[in-house]
DNA sequence: TCAGAATTGAGGTACGTGCCTCATGACCTA
DNA sequence: TAGGTCATGAGGCACGTACCTCAATTCTGA
């Protein structure tokens, strides 16, 4: 009963009693017009933050005809994370469409930062309104993502951060919390100690560091009976990490557990699915997909850790609605949740 | 480049001149106005399918100067589960106002199902579009529900379901999955094998005796060396779940681990905590609160399994405003994951 | 066949915002 | 002081939908 909130929200009309000045005047300022005295913007921007008024954007756009165009540059090739972040984007257009957003995916060459900073370079405001990047630390991609915003386009990373560029949010998964889950996990499962291998895809990439740098925080202060090898790189590929592994499981016969933090999930299922018996490691894997669903199925792998790539696209569509109507706010969003997943809470 | 989908979304007066009508008879079909004859509503409804026509509900509440009222029934009392619930709703209460949505809560006495029915019953249309209810399954609330739902509230269970009900959806995690998560869990944690004890609520609620059946089920299958003891029952009380645990720890020193799958858990952590030592056991609890945050902190607990309530609330949101468009439509939500929750990956 | 009822159409106003034109007045400069 | 620029106001139209009134037409029954 209490707290009816009978109170409309402000509206420009509002804003423009409340400053004193009229309605066009209000436009003008809102929607960064010239022809503005410094005085009056003032006592507008004043009147603004006093009634606490936000533009309302569905009215926004709907007055303008013109949907939100939000832009995913996804990189391509084999990895089926990616390919699991461009089905989420599809999955979500036809709903968001209904929320006058129109979402495009275009997949980029992986690791090609020239191709991905063509894009956004060639990204015109009347047709992107925000971009969606997925992205390793280039000089020439900072230089990319500073040139849109300077043209009046959102930008924003996805899954690994571009920190020192003018992008307006990052949505991605804690890594250092991921490599001590796994840490935390294994050791629990390894109660009685043993050799532990850690597989990244390359030690270049920040997420992989990351991930390693929390796994051997972990080992190191809760779980000294674990001896740890590697990091070996598997650099993402199928067959170098079906060979690794292969090779692991001949030299350590004891091995008691594998910490693959990286991708390469095809070759390291094949190569344990090889020798698969009582004895075999306790395997914690990244990202679930094909490879990782077969091999909890199979009781290869252990653990998969998620970084909800379906979460991702949905908070980052969120964080576009958001940036729309503010444009130098900041933005908040839900922080996306490290899955765990065992062959018993598959989705 | 491909499907650059420049077509318009279809309005009603795209609807109206398909089906050669005027704009004021597709409002009548639109709208449940009375005065068209069913053959007339026939060719509206027909081009509404052609058309793929979906009411813009932003338009639809924008003109009508009213929000999307919704109203979140939560159990009260010292269940720091319905709590969070709660807080979610707040949480989101600001967010939703710009999206034209207006949220609620009402708190209701636990396990008191007049009071439920009681409000459900005095809601107005003109107050509440939907309706959601968490609950257990009481014949009284069923009546009321259906009863809210030829008014024209749209209800929809949250947690716990209401199967037989005129609700519209349901929100709410896999029960059995969770089950089967801990018992997976403890299993890995327990390769040598022990006695596992199971504590829940009560094995009158719907909830807690389907993780009971996950877990049971995979412990028989997969983990035949360790022994079940219970299950016992603690009543979700504090004081009640403390005793039954240090009778447990006393009873069974070399027990090796323990599953809570109702809630008490401040009882559970204070007798825990009073005899934590190197052998003491793997312990699996369900959502996460203060209790289990300190538990999992002080390693009296390996793992929480929650339930995601801000994620729950997110999806209630959304599945009002699909509800809101389509009065008998299906509505299709993100599945709620389980959350695993160790100490190293704590939000 | 005609009154009366039921059905349908036409068109207006409103919601909150964007964008446009035109008019008014203030101020500046030559 | 005339001509110009700049700042501001007033108002209209549009977006997609809801809801209203007032005809105009069709149908029904006696």
């Amino acid at each position: 009963m209490n707290e009816e909130a009978t109170r409309r929200r402000a509206t420009v009309h509002d804003v423009a009693k409340a400053a004193g000045v009229s309605l066009a005047t209000v436009d003008r300022v809102l929607n960064g017009r010239s022809g503005v005295r410094a005085a009056t913007a003032e006592k507008v921007e004043e009147a603004i933050v006093r009634l606490g008024f936000s533009r309302d954007l569905n009215a926004s756009l709907m007055a303008r005809a013109r949907d939100l165009k939000v832009v995913f540059f996804i990189p391509d090739g084999s990895n089926e994370f990616m390919d699991s972040l461009a089905e989420a984007v599809a999955r979500r257009s036809m709903l968001a469409l209904s929320d006058r957003m129109h979402l495009s995916t275009r997949r980029i060459r992986a690791l090609d930062a020239g191709s991905l900073a063509a894009g956004l370079d060639a990204l015109d405001p009347r047709d992107c309104d925000c971009a969606v990047i997925v992205t390793s630390e280039e000089p020439e991609i900072l230089a990319a993502v500073d040139s849109a915003t300077r043209r009046g386009i959102a930008v924003m990373t996805l899954v690994s951060d571009l920190p020192g560029s003018a992008r307006k949010h990052f949505i991605g998964v804690d890594n250092v919390a991921a490599g001590r889950t796994a840490a935390s996990l294994l050791g629990r499962f390894l109660p009685q100690g043993g050799k532990v291998a850690v597989i990244a895809g390359s030690l270049h990439l920040r997420d992989h560091l990351d991930r390693l740098h929390g796994f051997r925080e972990v080992l190191a202060r809760d779980f000294s009976a674990l001896e740890l090898i590697g990091p070996l790189e598997g650099h993402d590929e199928r067959a170098e990490t079906q060979a690794l592994v292969a090779k692991l499981l001949t030299d350590h016969p004891d091995l008691a557990g594998i910490y693959n933090l990286g991708a390469g999930n095809m070759g390291l299922v094949t190569a344990l699915e090889a020798v698969h018996n009582q004895t075999s490691p306790r395997v914690i894997a990244h990202e679930l997909s094909a490879s990782t669903r077969a091999g909890l199925v199979s009781g290869a792998i252990d653990v998969v850790l998620d970084q909800n790539p379906d979460g991702e696209i949905r908070e980052a569509i969120a964080a576009a609605r958001a940036l729309a109507l503010g444009a130098g706010r900041h933005v908040a969003t839900d922080p996306i949740e490290i899955g765990i997943f065992l062959r018993d809470n598959l989705r």
